[in-house]
Order: C-alpha cells, then sequence, then structure tokens
DNA sequence: TATAACTGTCCTCTG
DNA sequence: GACAGTTATA
C-alpha cells in the first residue's frame, strides 16, 4: 500500500477542495495552482473514505492525461484500487456505454468508429455525388457545419445553408448505412442513450456515483448534456478548470459549461486555487495585467508564491531570421553559463508554420530539439490502411474501412465497380461485403470485375478463417494477409525514396507489434480497433521520452512548464491570429497568451517582428494590439538592436581591457 | 494506371 | 515555399 495523502502538504483552498467531496464541486485552478495534485488527492480522498473504486469515474480531456492521473492516484492509495476505478475520455466512455447497449437505438452493436480522417472521405465522396464539386465545397467545412449543428441538438434538415444540409443529411444516412458512429455521434449516441432509457440511466448512476471532470474548460455542449445525464441527484460531480485557459473554442468548447455551471447543478461549492507554485511574480503580474482585459470571465487571480523575479523581456526584431537566431544564440549561451540542461528551454509559438525558421536557426546553432505534434502515428496513410484491413478481417461487414481498402492495392474493382456495389447493398440494404458476395450481383458485373472480387472476397475468408480458428495469431495472419493482397510491394513502390519506404514498413511493423500485444494479453481484435480510434498520442510522442529543447504550439503547450520559455510572433494577424480578428474571437487568443506567459517558471521572452517571411515572401508586420496591454511592471522592452548593439560594446570592453592587460604584462 | 504538370491553399489539433 | 489534390496525357 502506498502512503496516501497529508492535507498538511495542501494550502487552504486545496484542502477545501480535497475535503468537499459531497454534492456539486466547481474547482477554478488558475495555472500552475497545483491543480493536478487537488484532484488526485480529492480522489485517493474518497478511496479512503470509503468509496469504492468502482463507484469513481474520473473524466479527462485526453488518453495521455487519464493515464497519468490513474498512475497518480496509484500512487497514493495503491495500484490495486486504482485499477478499479473508471479514469477515460468522455469518448471512450461512451464507446464502453455503447457497446453495451447500442443495439437500442438501432445500431448493431460492432459499429465502427469513424476517425475524422475516415469522416473527410466519406464526405469527399458524398460531395461527389452530389455533385457539389462545382459548387467548390470542401468536405471539412461541411463536417465543421454537422459537427457544430450535432453538438447544438440542431436538426441537420434544417441548417443555414441547403446544399449543405443536403449534404449533412445524406452523411449521416451514410453513417447510418454503414453501421459508423462519428465522434460526435459518439457522445450524441450515448446521451441518447442515457436519456430515453431509464434502466441504462439508473444502471450507470448507481455505477457511477461519483464523477470528476477535468479541464472542464474544454468541454462541448453535448458532453454537458452528457454529464447531466450521467449524474444523478445529489450530484456528486466534481468539475475542475479554468476559463482563462479555454483555447478551443474553435472546436465546439462552451466556455459558458464553466461560466454558467450552477445553471447546470445548482449551489455548487466553488472553489477557487489562486496561489501559484510555478513562476515567478514578474511572470504572474504580467499574465494577471493581460488577461483583465478579457470580459465575462470568473474572477481570478493568480497570487504568486516566489516574489520578484527576472523582469520580463519583450523584444522587437528585424525579421523572423533574426528573432530565430537570436533565440537560438542565447539558448546556446543561458545552457553554458546557467548551467541548464537542454529541457529547461521551451518555443512557443502560434502556428506549426513558425517552427521552420526556429528549427533551421536551433540546427546552426547546434542546439538540440524536439518537436511535439505534427502528425500523429494513426494519421498515416499507411497506419489507416492496414487498420482498415485489420477492421475487414475482424468483420469484413465494416462498409468505411472496406470501402477505404477495397482497391489499394489497385486489384481491377475501379470506381465504377464500387458503385454499382454500394448502390446495389443500399437498394437491399446490405453491407457493401455482402453485396459482393451475393450471387445476383455478381451477374450484374462484366467478367473482369466478377474475378476480381471473387479473388478478394476469397483472399478475406482465407484469412478471415485463420483468425477465427485462432490457428495463427491476428498480428501474424495480416502481416502475411498484407503480402499476400500485394498491399507492401504496392506501397513500396509508391515511395519517393527509399528511407520513405523504410519508415512506412516501419510504422506498419509498429502496428503489428501492437495487435500481437492485444493478442498476449487476450483482448479482442475490436478492443483494439476501439482504443487505437480514440488514441491519438503513442508513447515516441512522449516529450519525456525525447531529449532537447522543446519546440511547440502554444495549444500544445497546455499544462506543461519550462524554466525558460520564448513566446516568438506576437503580430498583428499571427497572435492574435488574423482569422481570430476577421471572426470576433480574439479574447480566445489573449488566453492563448496568456497560456503562454503562465508556461513560464523562471525566465520569459517575447517576441515580434517587423517583417515576417510568409510564404516565401517577406510580409511586414505591426507588433500585436496586446503589447500594450501588458502593465510595464515587471517588463523591459527593448530591440533586437539594442541588445546587439549592447553585446558588441561589452566586446569592445573586452578587447580593451584585454589590450590593457597585456601592456601591463610587457 | 502511372506520371507529370498544374492549382489552390496555407491556425490551433484531441477525441 | 510546400504540399495535397486534381487534371491532362500517354
Amino acid at each position: 500500500m502506498a502512503g496516501g495523502f497529508s492535507f498538511d502538504s495542501l494550502n487552504r483552498a486545496q484542502r477545501d477542495a480535497v475535503g468537499t467531496l459531497d454534492g456539486p464541486v466547481l474547482i477554478l485552478a488558475g495555472a500552475g495552482t497545483g491543480k493536478t495534485r487537488t484532484v488526485t488527492c480529492r480522489i485517493s480522498n474518497m478511496l479512503e473514505s470509503g468509496i469504492s473504486p468502482e463507484n469513481v469515474l474520473a473524466v479527462t480531456f485526453t488518453n495521455k492525461a487519464a493515464a497519468e492521473m490513474r498512475e497518480r492516484i496509484g500512487g497514493m492509495v495503491g495500484r490495486k484500487k486504482a485499477e478499479k476505478m473508471t479514469v477515460c475520455t468522455f469518448h471512450s466512455l461512451c464507446v464502453r456505454l455503447l457497446r453495451g447497449g447500442i443495439d437500442r437505438l438501432g445500431y448493431k452493436k460492432n459499429f465502427s468508429i469513424c476517425t475524422q480522417t475516415d469522416q473527410v472521405g466519406v464526405m469527399k465522396q458524398l460531395i461527389v455525388r452530389k455533385g457539389g464539386k462545382e459548387e467548390k465545397i470542401k468536405a471539412e467545412e461541411v463536417l465543421a457545419a454537422v459537427s457544430k449543428a450535432k453538438n447544438a441538438g440542431l436538426p441537420l434538415e434544417k441548417m443555414k445553408d441547403d446544399f449543405i444540409s443536403q449534404l449533412a443529411v445524406a452523411y449521416d444516412n451514410e453513417l447510418r448505412v454503414r453501421n459508423a458512429v462519428d465522434f460526435d455521434d459518439l457522445l450524441l449516441l450515448a446521451e441518447k442513450l442515457l436519456r430515453e432509457h431509464a434502466d441504462v440511466r439508473d444502471h450507470f448512476r448507481q455505477v457511477y456515483k461519483r464523477v470528476t471532470v477535468d479541464e472542464f474548460q474544454d468541454t462541448n455542449g453535448l458532453q454537458m448534456q452528457l454529464l447531466q445525464q450521467l449524474v444523478g441527484k445529489p450530484y456528486h460531480v466534481c468539475v475542475v478548470g479554468d476559463d482563462d485557459q479555454s483555447i478551443y473554442g474553435w472546436r465546439g468548447a462552451e466556455s459558458a459549461n464553466i461560466l454558467e455551471f450552477e445553471r447546470f447543478f445548482p449551489n455548487p461549492t466553488v472553489i477557487r486555487l489562486e496561489e501559484n507554485y510555478r513562476s515567478t511574480e514578474a511572470i504572474l503580474h504580467t499574465a494577471n495585467s493581460l488577461i483583465r482585459h478579457n470580459a465575462g470571465r470568473r474572477e481570478k487571480m493568480l497570487r504568486p508564491t516566489m516574489a520578484g523575479g527576472e523582469p520580463v523581456r519583450l523584444v522587437g526584431m528585424p525579421g523572423d531570421e533574426e528573432e530565430a537566431e537570436f533565440i537560438a544564440e542565447e539558448i546556446l549561451g543561458l545552457k553554458g553559463s546557467e548551467k541548464r540542461p537542454w529541457e529547461d528551454f521551451a518555443i512557443l509559438f502560434r502556428t506549426n508554420m513558425q517552427s521552420r525558421k526556429l528549427e533551421e536557426a536551433l540546427r546552426k546553432s547546434q542546439v538540440p530539439y524536439r518537436m511535439v505534434g505534427a502528425q500523429s502515428f494513426f494519421d498515416k496513410r499507411e497506419v489507416k490502411d492496414v487498420m482498415a484491413y485489420l477492421e475487414i478481417l475482424d468483420d469484413p461487414r465494416a462498409d468505411v474501412p472496406l470501402l477505404r481498402i477495397l482497391n489499394s492495392p489497385p486489384r481491377g474493382i475501379g470506381q465504377a465497380t464500387t458503385v454499382m456495389a454500394t448502390d446495389f447493398s443500399r437498394e437491399r440494404e446490405l453491407s457493401v461485403w455482402e453485396a459482393m458476395c451475393d450471387p445476383e450481383f455478381a451477374d450484374l458485373l462484366a467478367a473482369k470485375a466478377r474475378n476480381a472480387i471473387g479473388e478478394f472476397v476469397a483472399l478475406v475468408v482465407t484469412a478471415k478463417a485463420k483468425i477465427d480458428g485462432k490457428v495463427e495469431p491476428a498480428n501474424k495472419v495480416l502481416s502475411e494477409f498484407l503480402d499476400e493482397c500485394g498491399y507492401r510491394d504496392w506501397l513500396e513502390r509508391g515511395c519517393k525514396n527509399p528511407q520513405e519506404a523504410s519508415q512506412r514498413m516501419e510504422s506498419i511493423h509498429e502496428l503489428l507489434q501492437e495487435v500481437s500485444k492485444y493478442v498476449q494479453r487476450g483482448k479482442s481484435i475490436r478492443k483494439f480497433l476501439d482504443d487505437s480510434a480514440l488514441a491519438s498520442d503513442r508513447e515516441d510522442d512522449d516529450l519525456e521520452k525525447k531529449s532537447g529543447a522543446t519546440l511547440i504550439t502554444l495549444h500544445a503547450s497546455k499544462g506543461l512548464e519550462f524554466p525558460v520559455v520564448y513566446l516568438v510572433g506576437l503580430e498583428e494577424g499571427v497572435l492574435p491570429h488574423r482569422r481570430s480578428i476577421e471572426e470576433g474571437t480574439k479574447d480566445e487568443e489573449r488566453r492563448l497568451l496568456y497560456v503562454g506567459i503562465t508556461r513560464a517558471q523562471k525566465k520569459l521572452t517575447m517576441t515580434y517582428c517587423q517583417a515576417r517571411t510568409k510564404w516565401g515572401q517577406q510580409v511586414g508586420c505591426a507588433p500585436s494590439t496586446f503589447i500594450p496591454e501588458i502593465d510595464e511592471k515587471h517588463l523591459i522592452h527593448t530591440t533586437y538592436d539594442d541588445i546587439m548593439g549592447a553585446e558588441v560594446d561589452d566586446e569592445e570592453l573586452d578587447d580593451f581591457f584585454g589590450e590593457m592587460e597585456e601592456f601591463l604584462k610587457s
């Protein structure tokens, strides 16, 4: 048994939070105020107060956060107990609910989950089918509208734009027919399941007696509704968040959830964590002075526990090149003079585009660095393909993955044949696979297409039989299948160079390894597919596992902290971003800057440029309108020329003294 | 079907 | 400037 936790190590507000186990609780946790510690202690306190771990549900924003929370609680109350709790994201919770009862809503229990990429694929097909190509409509645009409507609980039939509405309805039908759900559907359907079926609802309310939601400022309307279904009186629900760090509004997060929490759960105990243990007074003062300019916040003020500190620097740069070089050189210098490890440094930027110049400069100065984010493992084409193959081998009636790989590699099942198969399947209410196996369908086809389909069907049936008969482990069957159907060859041929080919092969290999882990632990392929659909982060994407200075977007930096932070590109159009100015969401950009500032523990440098290379062209830029909002008490405003000039002076001075010394010696 | 030339777009990015 | 997606051509 681990050591538990002690109230003594907590401040007053934290103690209140940890001790208040009953009724609705709203914890407003400012940046760096020990939020995670408070939440984990609170749950540990529940368990030590005799609440059974099976009755504890904690919902987090990411899978990674879920794993970390379980780990930390396990450290306090023992791993065994921690294993029995439900700690997951909203989406995995929904999968759990729906795998049990989605049949009540007219879906089959083997539904597949459509990821972002799948959605775009389906929508693109529909746009082509509906002749939307002329209209120059983008799949992403329609999907965004669909998501918005689903989140707002509005019918897809009556959206603003008639054509978009048509596409939206068609998309919805398409998924339904294919027995697939997208991420919004997971929430939507789970909420519906609980709302419409009192027995299901009561069951889960019995199970999840204590509910905690982390990062509450990032929840959307649908998640709020789901939470309301999940939590019954006397509302033993605790939400934790910081409205000032709500930076996912563009993805549908509703800060109203946190701002109007009492509307959903009356008379909550509101606890404010304002004592900051992360940053110096100078940094916090700067952050506070900025965020003050946002309207409609929950009043709160970060209080420093570290008085004073180095002033924050704001440096005007001639161009982005100088900005990058300046930072690279300074990191190199500080590494030497202050004996800091590379991991102490972070460079934060608004858009991924900005990272390029920074990377170049760091490489030039030989500063090792790590990039966070970028393309995720599961978005790689070969990984998506192999996942689709695996899903087909698990259940060939899954239409979405089947259509994905039907002709990759090309095997003579072209567009025309595919359209015929989907039409046939729709008319007869069959899956595409079943249509392909139907002798009546075969009669409609030319001999060539018929043979192609026949071969493919045979290949799949054989492999599937091996898996189902447990003759060989699934990963082995899948691997062999990829060779037999010529996928590996085809993929290799399509690569521009050997490195790309070996990288893609490596990805497939990794994926197969992962499958084999599941097989060994006796978990089903379905479980693997579910987990993967909901996973985004992977082990080697983990910051801790890489070394070097950190290059990271402001968004991805939330929740992290670094001793030395460079916040670049404080320019109008970059931060705040042009689009946010157009769309009138500058408040969110201000919060983004606030998040960035509060990442810094000791030293903070912010920079802006007079000109920036944008898409290969030099463009002049104005300093961000956020700059005059920042209080100057702990701020030093300088320019690149000032600093460089001073450095030159220093050198000249050194030279002078050096010569003097020489002179005196002689 | 494979390749080359051309076009348009370019913010954040988890489930 | 880069990349994805599309179109033209053999």
